[in-house]
DNA sequence: GCAACCATGTAACGTGTTACATGATTAC
DNA sequence: GTAATCATGTAACACGTTACATGGTTGC
């Protein structure tokens, strides 16, 4: 996991051990943190495998600047490139990094979560409706109102997450089509 | 973590280690789940401190019986009225057996969450605003679509919990105010 | 009889945190 | 000159997963 962070992070630029883990905490801070005790043995792992490579700015400073190497690249753009999964927020850590994923597979692999998601929705949905009939029958629904309510927590997580996909997978089609009316206009010019 | 959701559990009556786990499935698996090398071991830890007992049920079949003692649920209670933090689901795995928490601190608890939860609503509204604006002076935007998104979803995550909460507290209070009214209604049983 | 499920457990491995130790640079 | 921040790193510990190993029970 934090390797492919450390390498999402490198894709835009060398940085030091300690700026990347600032860069982490005020991008994808929300939902992954790294302690220098993950990061640092990180870094040496990459460095080691190839996949970073470091150079000594200074020699009486102590810093030291990682780079991304094409080895180190081109492991951060498999891993972007698997199908996603709604695992430890995993999902939303590639969500971030997605610019650099191909257009094709991005929007192969936004379809799939998407299905996934509308699945998940489904089925907890008729969980719910169950749970929901089952407690009317209860004489004290109160006692187990927040065992219940996260049950609620739950569809109303997905139903967000679905409608930010929705959304957002809505953006990039507009966008395309947008850009398809600028290359007409930009085709007929004399019209 | 493992050590709270056995006890939690166990509150409703013995389970055996296997019982224990599609229990776990069934009921907080949207958002935490154990495998068989992190549950055995936990309550052999715990059966060894005393939390927890275990009765062989039958010389043959292999086959023991957990079941909850004094010290297990001092220990689970005193975990549950521990302030909630945003940290790897462990609020709602504690949302989850709140029925189980005394209501004063319940309550305490709820509001201090719910406080927390608008403070970085607000803190998150604030870095969106800032950062929109910087994307419209932007040539290119689409370029970071997904980047950007992101943050979108934070922000939607956590209106939802907010108001899911406020859901929540609200429906205690009515519940409150009708036993009230109950109450007071009983007390003038000739009116 | 055999497949599915009930049931227990361990060893190796993976991944990360906390706490500690150390020192340079910068801004005031 | 001193506090904040920049900067690197390790050792002990915590917690959990995966894969393996084993066997009983139930339903058809």
């Amino acid at each position: 996991m934090i390797d492919n962070v450390i390498l999402g992070i490198l894709m835009e630029g060398p940085q030091t051990g300690y700026g990347l883990k600032s860069t982490i905490e005020q991008s994808v801070g929300f939902f992954y943190t790294a302690s220098y005790g993950s990061l640092y043995p990180a870094l040496k792992r990459l460095a080691e495998q190839g996949a970073i490579s470091l150079v000594e700015t200074d020699g009486t400073k102590n810093k030291k600047l990682y780079t991304m190497e094409t080895a180190g690249r081109k492991q951060f753009l498999e891993w972007l490139g698997e199908p996603l999964t709604r695992n430890r927020n995993e999902h939303l850590l590639k969500f971030f990094f997605y610019d650099y994923l191909e257009e094709s597979l991005r929007k192969e692999r936004l379809a799939a979560f998407h299905g996934s998601l509308r699945e998940e929705l489904g089925r907890l949905a008729v969980v719910k409706q169950i749970v929901d009939k089952e407690t009317e029958a209860l004489e004290n629904p109160e006692d187990y109102r927040y065992r219940l309510s996260v049950l609620t927590y739950g569809f109303r997580y997905l139903e967000m997450a679905e409608r930010w996909l929705g959304d957002l997978r809505e953006k990039e089609l507009k966008n395309e089509y947008n850009a398809d009316q600028d290359a007409a206009v930009e085709e007929n010019h004399d019209e």
